[in-house]
DNA sequence: ATCTGATTTCAGAAGTTTTTGAAATCTCGG
DNA sequence: CCGAGATTTCAAAAACTTCTGAAATCAGAT
Protein backbone atom coordinates (compact mmCIF):
# COMPACT_ATOMS: atom_id res chain seq x y z
CA UNK A 1 0.00 0.00 0.00
CA UNK A 2 3.02 2.20 -0.40
CA UNK A 3 6.95 2.08 -0.70
CA UNK A 4 8.87 3.94 1.12
CA UNK A 5 12.57 4.95 0.14
CA UNK A 6 13.51 8.38 1.86
CA UNK A 7 16.69 9.69 0.85
CA UNK A 8 19.34 10.84 2.95
CA UNK A 9 19.31 14.58 4.06
CA UNK A 10 21.60 17.51 5.40
CA UNK A 11 22.56 17.04 9.48
CA UNK A 12 24.25 19.79 9.71
CA UNK A 13 22.31 22.57 11.62
CA UNK A 14 21.74 26.69 11.36
CA UNK A 15 25.50 27.71 12.38
CA UNK A 16 28.53 26.56 10.19
CA UNK A 17 30.78 25.02 12.37
CA UNK A 18 30.46 20.94 12.07
CA UNK A 19 28.67 19.61 14.77
CA UNK A 20 30.55 16.59 16.15
CA UNK A 21 28.11 13.91 17.07
CA UNK A 22 29.45 11.24 18.76
CA UNK A 23 29.77 8.83 15.51
CA UNK A 24 26.51 9.33 13.31
CA UNK A 25 25.60 5.52 13.46
CA UNK A 26 24.93 4.31 10.06
CA UNK A 27 21.30 4.15 8.77
CA UNK A 28 19.47 1.32 8.72
CA UNK A 29 18.62 -0.76 5.86
CA UNK A 30 15.33 -0.05 4.16
CA UNK A 31 13.74 -3.53 2.86
CA UNK A 32 16.02 -5.48 0.85
CA UNK A 33 19.71 -4.94 -0.82
CA UNK A 34 22.05 -3.69 0.76
CA UNK A 35 22.53 -3.38 4.73
CA UNK A 36 24.16 -1.37 7.46
CA UNK A 37 23.37 -0.24 10.50
CA UNK A 38 23.51 -3.17 13.56
CA UNK A 39 21.75 -6.22 11.78
CA UNK A 40 21.45 -8.21 15.45
CA UNK A 41 18.49 -10.25 15.74
CA UNK A 42 17.28 -8.36 18.35
CA UNK A 43 17.31 -4.78 16.17
CA UNK A 44 15.89 -6.81 13.40
CA UNK A 45 13.13 -7.94 15.08
CA UNK A 46 12.73 -4.74 16.57
CA UNK A 47 12.59 -3.14 13.00
CA UNK A 48 10.20 -5.41 11.88
CA UNK A 49 7.69 -4.35 14.64
CA UNK A 50 8.54 -0.80 13.81
CA UNK A 51 7.41 -1.07 9.92
CA UNK A 52 4.76 -3.24 10.66
CA UNK A 53 3.17 -0.70 13.43
CA UNK A 54 3.90 2.38 10.91
CA UNK A 55 2.34 0.37 8.02
CA UNK A 56 -1.17 -0.53 10.20
CA UNK A 57 -0.88 3.21 11.06
CA UNK A 58 -1.19 4.62 8.17
CA UNK A 59 -4.08 2.44 7.08
CA UNK A 60 -5.91 3.79 10.28
CA UNK A 61 -5.36 7.43 9.07
CA UNK A 62 -2.38 7.92 11.72
CA UNK A 63 0.43 8.87 9.53
CA UNK A 64 2.93 6.41 9.03
CA UNK A 65 5.98 8.38 10.66
CA UNK A 66 3.76 9.19 13.62
CA UNK A 67 2.89 5.50 14.32
CA UNK A 68 6.86 4.74 13.67
CA UNK A 69 7.80 6.82 16.50
CA UNK A 70 5.50 5.22 18.80
CA UNK A 71 6.89 1.93 18.04
CA UNK A 72 10.46 2.83 18.22
CA UNK A 73 9.94 4.47 21.49
CA UNK A 74 7.82 1.83 22.95
CA UNK A 75 9.93 -1.05 21.35
CA UNK A 76 12.83 0.09 23.05
CA UNK A 77 10.90 1.23 26.27
CA UNK A 78 13.59 3.76 27.26
CA UNK A 79 13.56 7.44 26.48
CA UNK A 80 14.86 8.60 23.28
CA UNK A 81 15.63 12.18 22.32
CA UNK A 82 14.98 13.65 18.78
CA UNK A 83 18.36 13.36 17.56
CA UNK A 84 18.76 9.31 18.16
CA UNK A 85 15.03 8.94 17.18
CA UNK A 86 16.03 10.94 13.39
CA UNK A 87 18.84 8.83 13.12
CA UNK A 88 17.27 5.35 13.55
CA UNK A 89 13.81 6.19 11.77
CA UNK A 90 16.00 8.37 9.19
CA UNK A 91 13.23 10.73 9.24
CA UNK A 92 13.71 14.72 9.73
CA UNK A 93 14.07 17.19 12.72
CA UNK A 94 11.11 19.08 12.10
CA UNK A 95 8.75 16.34 11.56
CA UNK A 96 10.39 14.23 14.76
CA UNK A 97 9.53 17.61 16.85
CA UNK A 98 6.08 17.86 15.40
CA UNK A 99 5.28 14.39 16.41
CA UNK A 100 6.69 13.99 19.39
CA UNK A 101 4.38 16.83 20.67
CA UNK A 102 1.48 15.63 19.11
CA UNK A 103 2.12 11.79 20.55
CA UNK A 104 2.57 13.65 24.37
CA UNK A 105 -1.00 15.34 23.67
CA UNK A 106 -2.63 12.33 23.13
CA UNK A 107 -1.01 11.19 26.26
CA UNK A 108 0.69 8.47 24.29
CA UNK A 109 4.25 9.40 25.03
CA UNK A 110 5.70 11.47 28.18
CA UNK A 111 8.88 14.14 28.11
CA UNK A 112 11.42 12.71 30.75
CA UNK A 113 14.42 15.02 31.68
CA UNK A 114 17.70 13.67 31.82
CA UNK A 115 19.97 14.85 34.33
CA UNK A 116 22.57 17.05 33.31
CA UNK A 117 21.04 16.70 29.48
CA UNK A 118 20.03 19.91 27.90
CA UNK A 119 18.04 17.91 25.52
CA UNK A 120 14.29 16.68 25.91
CA UNK A 121 14.11 12.57 26.07
CA UNK A 122 10.41 11.19 25.27
CA UNK A 123 8.95 7.40 26.37
CA UNK A 124 6.06 5.47 25.70
CA UNK A 125 3.67 4.28 27.22
CA UNK A 126 4.33 0.92 27.94
CA UNK A 127 1.32 -1.00 29.48
CA UNK A 128 -0.77 -1.81 26.30
CA UNK A 129 -3.81 -1.74 27.92
CA UNK A 130 -2.94 1.72 28.70
CA UNK A 131 -2.28 2.59 25.74
CA UNK A 132 -5.63 1.13 23.69
CA UNK A 133 -7.69 3.07 26.33
CA UNK A 134 -5.55 6.53 25.69
CA UNK A 135 -5.92 5.89 21.84
CA UNK A 136 -9.92 5.75 22.64
CA UNK A 137 -10.26 8.47 24.49
CA UNK A 138 -8.67 10.42 21.81
CA UNK A 139 -10.43 9.22 19.05
CA UNK A 140 -13.58 9.25 20.95
CA UNK A 141 -13.35 12.76 21.79
CA UNK A 142 -11.72 14.02 18.35
CA UNK A 143 -14.23 12.30 15.94
CA UNK A 144 -17.38 10.41 17.75
CA UNK A 145 -18.73 13.52 19.66
CA UNK A 146 -18.58 15.85 17.08
CA UNK A 147 -20.37 13.47 14.92
CA UNK A 148 -22.62 13.01 17.41
CA UNK A 149 -23.65 16.36 17.97
CA UNK A 150 -24.04 16.47 13.86
CA UNK A 151 -26.40 14.13 14.06
CA UNK A 152 -28.81 15.89 16.82
CA UNK A 153 -28.42 18.80 13.99
CA UNK A 154 -29.95 16.49 11.27
CA UNK A 155 -32.21 15.27 13.41
CA UNK A 156 -33.32 18.94 14.54
CA UNK A 157 -32.78 20.13 10.64
CA UNK A 158 -35.45 17.49 9.42
CA UNK A 159 -38.24 18.35 11.41
CA UNK A 160 -37.87 21.83 10.68
CA UNK A 161 -41.49 24.48 10.76
CA UNK A 162 -43.45 24.49 7.67
CA UNK A 163 -42.71 22.17 4.86
CA UNK A 164 -43.87 20.03 1.88
CA UNK A 165 -42.49 17.22 2.48
CA UNK A 166 -44.03 14.12 3.19
CA UNK A 167 -44.74 13.03 7.20
CA UNK A 168 -44.09 9.11 6.19
CA UNK A 169 -41.22 10.06 4.87
CA UNK A 170 -39.88 12.14 7.45
CA UNK A 171 -40.53 10.22 9.73
CA UNK A 172 -38.71 7.59 8.79
CA UNK A 173 -35.52 9.64 7.86
CA UNK A 174 -35.86 10.46 11.43
CA UNK A 175 -36.11 6.58 12.42
CA UNK A 176 -32.99 6.26 10.65
CA UNK A 177 -31.60 9.06 12.00
CA UNK A 178 -32.67 7.47 15.49
CA UNK A 179 -30.94 4.04 15.09
CA UNK A 180 -27.38 5.68 13.77
CA UNK A 181 -27.54 7.81 16.91
CA UNK A 182 -28.28 5.55 19.67
CA UNK A 183 -26.19 2.70 18.31
CA UNK A 184 -23.00 5.39 18.55
CA UNK A 185 -24.12 7.01 21.43
CA UNK A 186 -24.23 3.30 23.32
CA UNK A 187 -20.67 3.02 21.81
CA UNK A 188 -19.66 6.14 23.35
CA UNK A 189 -21.10 6.02 26.83
CA UNK A 190 -19.50 1.96 26.77
CA UNK A 191 -16.14 3.67 25.89
CA UNK A 192 -16.36 6.38 28.55
CA UNK A 193 -16.77 3.31 31.21
CA UNK A 194 -14.17 1.40 29.47
CA UNK A 195 -11.59 3.73 29.80
CA UNK A 196 -12.56 5.30 32.78
CA UNK A 197 -9.85 4.03 35.17
CA UNK A 198 -6.28 4.51 33.40
CA UNK A 199 -7.29 1.64 30.69
CA UNK A 200 -7.59 -1.50 33.77
CA UNK A 201 -11.26 -0.71 32.89
CA UNK A 202 -10.93 -1.79 29.23
CA UNK A 203 -8.66 -5.10 30.36
CA UNK A 204 -11.40 -5.96 32.77
CA UNK A 205 -14.50 -5.77 30.63
CA UNK A 206 -12.60 -7.36 27.70
CA UNK A 207 -12.03 -10.32 30.09
CA UNK A 208 -15.54 -10.21 31.50
CA UNK A 209 -16.94 -10.29 27.92
CA UNK A 210 -14.68 -12.46 26.53
CA UNK A 211 -15.89 -15.22 29.46
CA UNK A 212 -19.61 -14.55 28.78
CA UNK A 213 -19.95 -14.67 25.38
CA UNK B 1 -9.85 19.52 7.28
CA UNK B 2 -10.60 19.66 4.15
CA UNK B 3 -12.84 22.02 1.39
CA UNK B 4 -14.47 20.38 -1.39
CA UNK B 5 -16.00 22.16 -4.36
CA UNK B 6 -15.50 20.32 -7.50
CA UNK B 7 -16.25 21.65 -11.04
CA UNK B 8 -19.61 20.34 -13.00
CA UNK B 9 -18.03 17.85 -15.53
CA UNK B 10 -19.21 16.55 -18.85
CA UNK B 11 -21.94 14.05 -18.79
CA UNK B 12 -21.57 12.64 -22.31
CA UNK B 13 -20.35 9.20 -22.92
CA UNK B 14 -18.27 7.46 -25.50
CA UNK B 15 -21.07 7.77 -28.39
CA UNK B 16 -21.48 11.25 -30.41
CA UNK B 17 -25.25 11.33 -29.75
CA UNK B 18 -26.64 13.38 -27.14
CA UNK B 19 -27.57 11.48 -24.12
CA UNK B 20 -31.10 13.31 -23.39
CA UNK B 21 -31.53 12.52 -19.66
CA UNK B 22 -35.18 13.61 -18.56
CA UNK B 23 -33.71 16.58 -16.93
CA UNK B 24 -30.62 16.82 -15.61
CA UNK B 25 -31.40 17.75 -12.31
CA UNK B 26 -29.85 21.62 -10.84
CA UNK B 27 -26.66 20.78 -8.32
CA UNK B 28 -26.95 20.58 -4.77
CA UNK B 29 -25.20 23.63 -2.64
CA UNK B 30 -21.74 23.33 -1.01
CA UNK B 31 -21.79 24.69 2.08
CA UNK B 32 -22.96 28.41 2.13
CA UNK B 33 -24.06 31.12 -0.39
CA UNK B 34 -25.96 30.11 -3.49
CA UNK B 35 -28.84 27.18 -3.27
CA UNK B 36 -30.05 25.27 -5.93
CA UNK B 37 -31.58 22.20 -6.01
CA UNK B 38 -34.57 20.67 -3.83
CA UNK B 39 -34.04 22.34 -0.17
CA UNK B 40 -36.39 21.21 1.55
CA UNK B 41 -36.15 20.18 5.49
CA UNK B 42 -35.49 16.61 4.78
CA UNK B 43 -33.04 17.32 1.70
CA UNK B 44 -31.28 19.23 3.83
CA UNK B 45 -31.40 17.19 6.61
CA UNK B 46 -30.13 14.46 4.57
CA UNK B 47 -27.24 16.59 3.11
CA UNK B 48 -25.88 17.48 6.42
CA UNK B 49 -25.79 13.54 7.04
CA UNK B 50 -24.10 12.88 4.25
CA UNK B 51 -21.41 15.64 4.76
CA UNK B 52 -20.61 14.96 8.41
CA UNK B 53 -20.77 11.15 7.47
CA UNK B 54 -18.40 11.85 4.76
CA UNK B 55 -16.11 14.12 6.92
CA UNK B 56 -15.67 11.24 9.46
CA UNK B 57 -15.07 8.87 7.48
CA UNK B 58 -12.10 10.81 6.25
CA UNK B 59 -10.42 10.96 9.00
CA UNK B 60 -10.68 7.13 9.68
CA UNK B 61 -8.97 6.57 6.12
CA UNK B 62 -12.00 5.85 4.46
CA UNK B 63 -12.13 8.13 1.20
CA UNK B 64 -14.46 11.00 1.99
CA UNK B 65 -16.73 10.15 -1.29
CA UNK B 66 -16.95 6.38 -0.40
CA UNK B 67 -18.32 7.42 2.93
CA UNK B 68 -21.03 9.87 1.47
CA UNK B 69 -21.79 6.86 -1.32
CA UNK B 70 -22.62 4.82 1.51
CA UNK B 71 -24.11 7.58 3.64
CA UNK B 72 -26.33 8.77 0.65
CA UNK B 73 -27.63 5.11 0.28
CA UNK B 74 -28.51 4.64 4.10
CA UNK B 75 -30.27 7.74 4.44
CA UNK B 76 -32.52 7.58 1.48
CA UNK B 77 -33.31 3.89 1.97
CA UNK B 78 -33.51 2.92 -1.32
CA UNK B 79 -32.15 1.20 -4.01
CA UNK B 80 -30.49 3.94 -6.34
CA UNK B 81 -28.66 3.44 -9.38
CA UNK B 82 -24.97 4.92 -10.40
CA UNK B 83 -26.76 7.88 -12.51
CA UNK B 84 -28.67 8.87 -9.52
CA UNK B 85 -25.45 8.90 -7.14
CA UNK B 86 -23.51 10.83 -9.85
CA UNK B 87 -26.14 13.26 -9.86
CA UNK B 88 -26.64 14.28 -6.23
CA UNK B 89 -23.02 13.57 -5.06
CA UNK B 90 -21.54 15.21 -7.84
CA UNK B 91 -19.21 12.17 -8.57
CA UNK B 92 -17.97 10.72 -11.25
CA UNK B 93 -18.85 7.76 -13.17
CA UNK B 94 -15.83 5.71 -12.43
CA UNK B 95 -15.74 6.92 -9.11
CA UNK B 96 -19.14 5.64 -8.75
CA UNK B 97 -18.43 2.32 -9.96
CA UNK B 98 -15.60 1.83 -8.23
CA UNK B 99 -16.82 2.48 -4.61
CA UNK B 100 -19.99 1.06 -5.09
CA UNK B 101 -17.85 -2.55 -5.88
CA UNK B 102 -15.52 -1.53 -2.66
CA UNK B 103 -18.40 -1.30 -0.92
CA UNK B 104 -20.71 -4.63 -2.16
CA UNK B 105 -17.18 -6.61 -0.85
CA UNK B 106 -17.46 -5.05 2.18
CA UNK B 107 -20.78 -6.37 2.45
CA UNK B 108 -22.01 -2.71 3.10
CA UNK B 109 -24.38 -2.50 0.24
CA UNK B 110 -25.96 -4.80 -1.98
CA UNK B 111 -26.20 -4.84 -5.32
CA UNK B 112 -30.01 -5.35 -6.17
CA UNK B 113 -32.00 -6.15 -9.71
CA UNK B 114 -35.36 -3.90 -10.82
CA UNK B 115 -37.03 -5.73 -12.96
CA UNK B 116 -37.44 -4.25 -16.47
CA UNK B 117 -34.00 -1.64 -15.94
CA UNK B 118 -30.88 -2.90 -16.98
CA UNK B 119 -29.45 -0.57 -14.97
CA UNK B 120 -27.63 -1.75 -11.68
CA UNK B 121 -29.50 -0.40 -8.07
CA UNK B 122 -27.28 -0.36 -4.93
CA UNK B 123 -29.08 -0.22 -1.72
CA UNK B 124 -27.41 -0.15 2.23
CA UNK B 125 -27.89 -1.98 4.77
CA UNK B 126 -30.83 -0.13 7.13
CA UNK B 127 -29.63 -1.93 10.61
CA UNK B 128 -26.75 -0.29 11.88
CA UNK B 129 -25.47 -3.00 14.24
CA UNK B 130 -25.01 -4.74 11.35
CA UNK B 131 -23.41 -2.12 9.51
CA UNK B 132 -20.75 -1.93 12.63
CA UNK B 133 -20.19 -5.60 12.85
CA UNK B 134 -19.80 -5.66 9.01
CA UNK B 135 -17.42 -2.55 8.98
CA UNK B 136 -15.43 -4.11 12.26
CA UNK B 137 -15.34 -7.66 10.73
CA UNK B 138 -13.70 -6.19 7.23
CA UNK B 139 -11.06 -3.83 8.91
CA UNK B 140 -10.31 -7.10 11.59
CA UNK B 141 -9.31 -9.30 8.24
CA UNK B 142 -7.61 -6.46 6.51
CA UNK B 143 -5.78 -4.96 9.47
CA UNK B 144 -5.31 -6.66 12.99
CA UNK B 145 -4.91 -9.96 10.90
CA UNK B 146 -2.00 -9.35 9.33
CA UNK B 147 -0.68 -7.29 12.24
CA UNK B 148 -0.65 -10.52 14.65
CA UNK B 149 1.20 -12.75 12.13
CA UNK B 150 3.73 -9.81 11.66
CA UNK B 151 4.03 -9.69 15.39
CA UNK B 152 4.57 -13.38 15.49
CA UNK B 153 6.97 -13.18 12.70
CA UNK B 154 9.26 -10.47 14.84
CA UNK B 155 8.94 -12.75 17.66
CA UNK B 156 10.51 -15.74 16.11
CA UNK B 157 13.01 -13.13 14.79
CA UNK B 158 14.21 -11.70 18.19
CA UNK B 159 14.86 -15.40 19.41
CA UNK B 160 17.76 -16.47 16.49
CA UNK B 161 20.09 -18.64 16.66
CA UNK B 162 23.63 -17.65 17.85
CA UNK B 163 24.02 -13.79 18.20
CA UNK B 164 25.46 -10.99 20.18
CA UNK B 165 22.09 -9.47 21.74
CA UNK B 166 22.44 -9.26 25.75
CA UNK B 167 19.92 -12.52 26.85
CA UNK B 168 18.42 -9.56 29.33
CA UNK B 169 17.21 -7.45 26.27
CA UNK B 170 15.75 -10.28 24.15
CA UNK B 171 13.74 -11.18 27.37
CA UNK B 172 12.75 -7.80 28.08
CA UNK B 173 11.87 -7.22 23.91
CA UNK B 174 10.05 -10.03 23.84
CA UNK B 175 8.03 -9.67 26.95
CA UNK B 176 6.86 -6.27 24.87
CA UNK B 177 5.80 -8.05 21.96
CA UNK B 178 3.77 -10.77 24.01
CA UNK B 179 2.14 -7.84 25.98
CA UNK B 180 0.57 -5.91 22.55
CA UNK B 181 0.44 -9.81 21.18
CA UNK B 182 -1.87 -10.59 23.94
CA UNK B 183 -4.03 -7.21 23.57
CA UNK B 184 -4.69 -7.30 20.38
CA UNK B 185 -5.67 -11.17 20.27
CA UNK B 186 -7.72 -10.64 22.69
CA UNK B 187 -9.61 -7.97 20.86
CA UNK B 188 -9.02 -9.72 18.02
CA UNK B 189 -11.03 -13.01 19.76
CA UNK B 190 -13.42 -10.54 21.40
CA UNK B 191 -14.81 -9.03 17.90
CA UNK B 192 -14.94 -12.57 16.64
CA UNK B 193 -17.73 -13.45 19.04
CA UNK B 194 -19.14 -10.36 18.70
CA UNK B 195 -19.48 -10.44 15.10
CA UNK B 196 -20.92 -14.13 15.64
CA UNK B 197 -24.16 -13.68 13.97
CA UNK B 198 -25.40 -11.27 11.74
CA UNK B 199 -24.56 -8.42 14.44
CA UNK B 200 -26.89 -9.32 16.75
CA UNK B 201 -23.95 -10.46 19.15
CA UNK B 202 -22.61 -6.67 19.09
CA UNK B 203 -25.90 -5.67 19.78
CA UNK B 204 -25.87 -7.65 22.94
CA UNK B 205 -22.88 -7.69 24.26
CA UNK B 206 -22.79 -3.85 24.10
CA UNK B 207 -26.30 -4.44 26.28
CA UNK B 208 -24.67 -6.53 28.50
CA UNK B 209 -21.89 -4.39 29.02
CA UNK B 210 -23.36 -1.12 29.80
CA UNK B 211 -25.45 -2.97 32.53
CA UNK B 212 -22.83 -4.26 34.18
CA UNK B 213 -20.51 -1.46 34.12
C1' DA C 1 -24.01 -11.49 -35.37
C1' DT C 2 -24.91 -6.71 -34.23
C1' DC C 3 -26.51 -2.97 -31.80
C1' DT C 4 -27.22 -0.32 -27.59
C1' DG C 5 -26.90 1.08 -23.32
C1' DA C 6 -24.68 -0.10 -18.83
C1' DT C 7 -20.47 -0.94 -16.39
C1' DT C 8 -15.58 -1.34 -15.66
C1' DT C 9 -10.97 0.01 -16.22
C1' DC C 10 -7.02 2.80 -15.92
C1' DA C 11 -3.70 6.48 -17.21
C1' DG C 12 -3.22 10.88 -16.13
C1' DA C 13 -4.97 15.11 -13.45
C1' DA C 14 -6.27 17.04 -9.31
C1' DG C 15 -6.13 17.37 -4.62
C1' DT C 16 -4.59 16.29 -0.05
C1' DT C 17 -1.37 14.99 3.41
C1' DT C 18 3.09 14.47 5.01
C1' DT C 19 7.81 15.70 5.18
C1' DT C 20 11.64 18.56 4.79
C1' DG C 21 14.99 21.99 6.24
C1' DA C 22 16.38 26.35 7.29
C1' DA C 23 15.23 30.37 9.97
C1' DA C 24 13.17 31.95 14.20
C1' DT C 25 12.65 31.16 18.88
C1' DC C 26 13.56 29.58 23.19
C1' DT C 27 16.49 28.44 27.35
C1' DC C 28 19.94 27.94 30.24
C1' DG C 29 24.76 28.87 31.89
C1' DG C 30 28.05 31.98 32.62
C1' DC D 1 23.27 40.39 28.39
C1' DC D 2 25.54 37.01 25.36
C1' DG D 3 26.45 32.55 23.28
C1' DA D 4 25.55 27.70 22.38
C1' DG D 5 22.75 24.28 21.90
C1' DA D 6 17.98 22.61 21.73
C1' DT D 7 13.45 23.02 19.95
C1' DT D 8 9.69 24.86 17.24
C1' DT D 9 7.69 26.74 13.24
C1' DC D 10 6.19 26.98 8.63
C1' DA D 11 6.54 27.70 3.60
C1' DA D 12 7.67 24.98 -0.01
C1' DA D 13 8.55 20.30 -1.93
C1' DA D 14 7.68 15.58 -2.24
C1' DA D 15 4.84 11.76 -1.80
C1' DC D 16 0.72 9.72 -1.84
C1' DT D 17 -4.30 9.19 -2.58
C1' DT D 18 -8.32 9.94 -4.83
C1' DC D 19 -10.89 11.31 -8.76
C1' DT D 20 -11.93 11.99 -13.57
C1' DG D 21 -13.40 10.70 -18.08
C1' DA D 22 -12.80 8.50 -22.31
C1' DA D 23 -12.04 4.08 -24.17
C1' DA D 24 -12.67 -0.85 -23.57
C1' DT D 25 -15.59 -4.35 -22.17
C1' DC D 26 -19.73 -6.59 -21.18
C1' DA D 27 -24.58 -8.27 -21.68
C1' DG D 28 -29.14 -8.50 -23.12
C1' DA D 29 -32.27 -7.63 -27.04
C1' DT D 30 -33.16 -8.21 -31.77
Amino acid sequence: MASGCRVRYDLSVTETASSPLPAPQPTRSEASSDRVGSNSALQRSREAFISHWGEMGSSWGVPRSMAEIHALLFIEGRPMNADEIMDRLQISRGNVSTTLRQLADWGIVTRVRQRGDRKDYFEAEQDVWNLLSLIVRARKRRELEPLLAALEDAKSLASAPGDSDDPKAIKAHIARLDSMNDALKRLDRLSDRFIGRGGRGLDVAVRLLASLL
